[in-house]
DNA sequence: CATGAATGAGCCTTCATTCAT
DNA sequence: CATGAATGAAGGCTCATTCAT
């Protein structure tokens, strides 16, 4: 149990509520005042606790990627899967995970803005969220492609679905303004992964034949 | 050179600065002293000239907008082509537009940077930059799928392709962390636009016949 | 005819609006730009025409004095009449002119401004504008009591009677919202003044009687 | 003495300060600096502790309305006295509450600024002190004319009475000016106030026979 | 271990005035 | 005689941090 967890309530729930505020408003658009306020705490309270914002934020990230790393194990889905029902687990999983308002809803958005507007902390979360994910995947469309596939194009088909995954998130508000119909409800979900896999996995598949 | 110039010097001066000045830190992070510093003006012209950091903001967006616009037509392949060609030659076109080091250094890293942080400029971005390009995207998808297709999933189909676009902009930090070997001089942007346009292709294909 | 009407139309016009200015908002609240915007004129044609914001208010309050002593016989009613009906007249005169929309509408609130708010016009205004009035009333009210009052005793009532008029000018918001009913049309203001008139007369006599 | 004061030693001195230097120079003329160096706290203190300059301002009205309020009950004359008795007693408390130099000097000054500059308080202002005194005195002039009065009637008479007493606190300068001899020591007042309820009365009464 | 009180650096804005043409 | 452009001083607010208890 780590040391976010220990000493009393008043930190804990600072480290809660700080989490959702640097996911609402980016570390540094969120307000000290604006954390200890929700979280009931003394304005003092985050200098007497963490040492200041800039450390508080250290811990949400380390906070963000404990949980996360907890949370991991759901998209390496059943290793004795075909690679491509993998796919299509991974990607339902993802989508899931990022869309669905789950338990840690500040998570997705933190990493997002840490991403757009990246701190000192952005190495931590890029090895410790987004390398393991990456690799979940890098290795599925590395069983489709086969052995011999290159690696750079086994990292471009990565990326290639990884985008699709991902715009649904980090430009949700422009994909709903261009399509407007699109719902995100689960079945709405569960169609749009199957579409996604289906068609990542055509393009996988042509390209793997055509360029050997 | 007298500090009081003819014409709009100043104002121009200013425009051009705090396009750049806003795309690095955003609206809220950019400040007006730094503004004025580097255009070397009075802390006071933002507001003589625009009325307040906020318009001038307004300013800008307008700006980019115009600069965009001019480059839009490039977007806009020979309409005589078949469908399979303008996929690839709007990828390729897209693809250098946003990563060539061309004209405005800043253009991308503003629209970013709304997009992530929107103020209530988006939508005019939205609706002048981003719907137009989306627009074309989705008539040529659309003319791959033929006329039998269904809107919703023309509009899956564009966001996918859009994605795999997009992403290699907004998150380049990380593609490149994932892949480092790879390259974005014209030789490699012009492989990945084939790739891209490739994979996308078949994905539609692959699909439309499945699902009528 | 006064400097104040030579030079071009852009001061007169400047100074017309000025005035209102100034009675809408005092001097210090009052605001050059807005001025000059209502004007038409340049921002900087306060500076050239007079001098400076100060100074305009002094030109304005100069324009009143005259425009005010014009209109001043209108309060010295026939001397020939009575005292009672001149007081009638004095009073009658004296609220139509403060409260009906007549032509210097500003020029009472710039008054009011000055008094509450005392800048180093005041004097001029005092000798100009509140003395003459002042005597005025005094003499009638020195008629109602004979050559043999005193001095300070003529002066108190010569100060009730304004004061009851004064306040419905002064305090109008005030008086307003006691007296929900009250009305200020012309026909209102006529009965006022005859209340005022009456109530201070039969006040006066009174007094003159038991004090002799 | 430390910086750091127990309790609320630094509010209460800055609502004093404040109390009186808005009463100088109301709300908008009153700088946030002055106070804070004349109460000798930072200039971050007044929004610390009242959230601005608008607040601290309200903060000081309900201050002033609260000493007003606990000096009532002195205009609030003994019941069982004649209404003429009442209406002395009343004009006395009225004139030596306004104009000796009594407990806050600012007090007056505070609510003329607030008339005739009024701000959102205005409202506070009247239900919660003008119209209290104003209600005592319209039930006194009630009396005195009978319950026959039409309603008007005794709002114009108590009007006329108000404005008589309240002229010597708003106008002062411009009284002493048109009377240089007139005193305002308490023998003076108390000869101020029983010519104002003499006159007064002698007015209401001749109207009263007259008008029904 | 915890808090209420206080601080100061930084920022945007307003506004009368000045400059150069 | 007149103006568009530019300026600087001053004011109020935000916010993370520090102090004393």
């Amino acid at each position: 149990m780590s040391h976010y967890l220990t000493g009393n309530e008043t930190r804990a729930r600072l480290l809660e509520v700080a989490a959702e505020v640097f996911a609402e408003q980016g570390f540094r658009h969120a307000k000290a005042q604006d954390i200890c306020q929700r979280a009931q705490a003394n304005l003092a309270a985050i200098n007497y606790h963490f040492g200041g914002k800039e450390q508080l934020y250290q811990a949400v990230i380390h906070y963000a990627i404990e949980v996360d790393e907890a949370l991991l194990p759901h998209l390496a889905v059943d290793a004795a899967s075909s690679p491509e029902e993998r796919l299509l687990q991974f990607v339902k999983a993802f989508l899931f995970g990022m869309l669905s308002p789950g338990r840690p809803a500040w998570h997705s958005k933190l990493m997002l803005h840490e991403v757009s507007n990246p701190t000192a902390a952005l190495d931590l979360v890029i090895e410790h969220l987004v390398r393991p994910i990456h690799d979940l995947l890098y290795a599925i469309v590395g069983d489709l492609l086969g052995v011999k596939a290159a690696p750079n194009r086994v990292a471009f088909f990565t990326t290639s679905v990884m985008s699709q995954c991902v715009i649904y998130h980090s430009s949700m508000e422009i994909v709903v303004r261009m399509n407007p119909s699109q719902q995100f409800d689960p079945a709405a979900l569960e169609q749009l992964a199957e579409r996604i896999a289906r068609f990542s996995l055509a393009g996988i598949r042509h390209c793997a034949d055509i360029e050997v």
